[in-house]
DNA sequence: CTGAAAGCGCTTACAG
DNA sequence: CTGAAAGCGCTTACAG
């Protein structure tokens, strides 16, 4: 790279104090420099295509301007989606965001935080991993701006923004109910993620609510990893029971995407044979020949507010929120078996 | 957050120079320095939960071991897909990456560009909007490293990493030649981006090759903002021509979900009707109830290329690799009109 | 084997 | 209205 031109450049040729240089290019003590003086800086800087050194600001002020981002997998939609919503919001305020995914691996997860703290991010936003209540706790000790997005912790006094977990399965499957579903089933992750127990609770509540006797084997978990033979099996245990599911739950879009291609292949049809309502609405699912019913996050919202509360944050460590936004249940036609839709192919 | 520990607090803790505490924590200078003094200074820094600040070490070394990367939407699958790979490369070598979205606006993309060098990156991975060669031009002349992904300009003498585009959609036109195609549409959008004017010719020389004459209004432009309506839209005009088409191309992973989610609305059946092939091959597409001939990016190969390629020529000023990675033509049911996958439903 | 010192490029009290 | 100077937390020739 050229060599760069810095503060003492611009001094010299100007002949005036680095200082000076400083306080003209940062707009500060304006009323109190001489105009001439103050514009010469400017064009000077200009034209030597003068750049600040962020580095060195930041060394000195002891900000970055950058809030790290941490989530399961930047590849995952639901991520890149919040990523991006969080990238606007961020850059709004004149922050950049790095990330990382975890791979809802403790260890990475770790290792992030560890990186994003040696580069001295002025705040965290984060989708944790299962079990990493410890190392969320130890931000909290250090007095790491963060907060967390999509999952939570209920033991550890933190910001969150998350999902009303249980309201949304609950009235997805109540909604199945008085569709005249009467044997539900759910596919969930074997994970100790507490916002997917909240998810497979709410389905519970309403199915008692209802008066349906719970029936553990309608509940399935498969490995968050999402592998895609595991899911098909799910389903296929699901319409395998003595009394076979009437409907599905999918507790995430990868859960629903693998599922519904394993449906695609099955000589059954959505919502006929089988009503469907997925978490999550991404543009995976939109192929499906029948309109999916789904539960929308509001993930515009979710991600605006994360970002805020966390400049909020870093402005005033003494902040503290906590928000569950409402899900949205989108009805379509996977989840009526009232509705034609099935037959007309 | 808690007073931060420096090298300083620990050399006085130890009662030595910082330079020592330097040394042994970077393990510089190994045997040349007592073991017990080393081994102390270790414990110490461990004890006292030491974390060397990257920012005063960037600003002495001038590297940040941050790598930029500049996509057009994080939230587009092509892209976080991309990122996740660059990500993990990045990683190994202990690099950092901060993204940013252009949305394919010259103004934002220069924007980033500017943001990222101010915050010193150590290099940039690029995926530039059209008529940006200006841009990329100044990089070069100020020496700064990076390379192209994706996207890249031929008047420019820079590194980049594409796919062979042309070669792509020659042979997917051939391919649907070969089964029994006469007339062939495209949707592509209407942009300056070289990638996709060769994604155009390649499928224009496939219909000379075999004899088809090129009939203009085959193929039609929507805008790269991907307005559901106008690509819809697009379909029907290809199939409302006094002699319709008989198969379609689709330039674009987001060109084909919007398209094929309109044509899961019309009447006729793929491939029986409609034959189809997309570029690209995302989750979002394997839902569409015949699996889907496709263009296969590698996109391991080509975000692993890029971020060692740039990795290189932080290293070395005077690398350049312009390379072209081959396409895979993945053929399934969508594109066979031979296939009785049209007629099963 | 170890330390004193300069310096990376900024900001910001302080002094005048 | 302007400047000299200290200092952010490191690294690294240089000297001994």
């Amino acid at each position: 790279m050229a060599k760069r031109v810095s503060l003492k450049d611009i001094a010299k040729e100007v002949g005036v104090s680095t200082a000076l240089v400083s306080y003209v290019l940062n707009n500060l003590k304006e009323g109190r420099i001489r105009k001439e003086i103050a514009q010469k800086i400017k064009d000077v800087a200009a034209s030597m295509n003068y750049r600040p050194n962020q580095i060195a600001k930041s060394l000195k002020t002891n900000r970055t301007y950058t809030v790290g981002l941490i989530v399961a997998d930047i590849s995952n939609p639901f991520s890149s989606s919040l990523a991006r919503i969080v990238e606007d919001e961020a850059n709004k305020m004149n922050y950049t965001v790095i990330f990382g995914s975890s791979d809802e691996n403790s260890e990475k997860f770790d290792k992030l935080i560890d990186t994003f703290l040696n580069r001295q991010v002025d705040g965290l936003i984060i989708s944790p991993p299962a079990n990493t209540a410890i190392q969320i706790q130890q931000l909290i000790d250090h007095d790491i701006p963060f907060v967390l997005l999509d999952r939570y912790f209920p033991e550890i006094t933190a910001s969150y923004v998350i999902l009303q977990n249980h309201k949304a399965s609950y009235t997805a499957a109540l909604h199945l109910i008085e569709n005249g579903c009467r044997s539900i089933g759910m596919i969930n992750y074997s994970t100790d993620l507490v916002h997917l127990h909240d998810r497979k609770q709410g389905y519970l509540d309403a199915l008692k609510t209802s008066g349906i006797d719970e029936n553990r084997s309608w509940i399935k978990y498969v490995d968050i990893a999402n592998d895609p033979a595991e899911i098909g099996n799910a389903v296929q245990e699901l319409l395998d029971l003595p009394e076979p599911v009437d409907a599905i739950i999918f507790a995430s879009n990868l859960i629903a995407v693998n599922a519904l291609q394993y449906i695609n292949r099955l000589p059954l049809k959505v919502p006929r044979d089988l009503a469907v309502i997925t978490f999550d609405e991404t543009s995976a699912l939109n192929l499906f020949y029948a309109p999916l019913t789904c539960i929308r996050q509001p993930l515009e919202e979710m991600g605006q507010l994360a970002t805020r509360i966390l400049l909020e944050t870093i402005k005033d460590k003494t902040v503290l929120s906590q928000i569950e936004v409402s899900p949205e249940l989108v009805i379509r036609a996977s989840s009526q078996k009232s509705s034609d839709y099935g037959l007309e192919r």
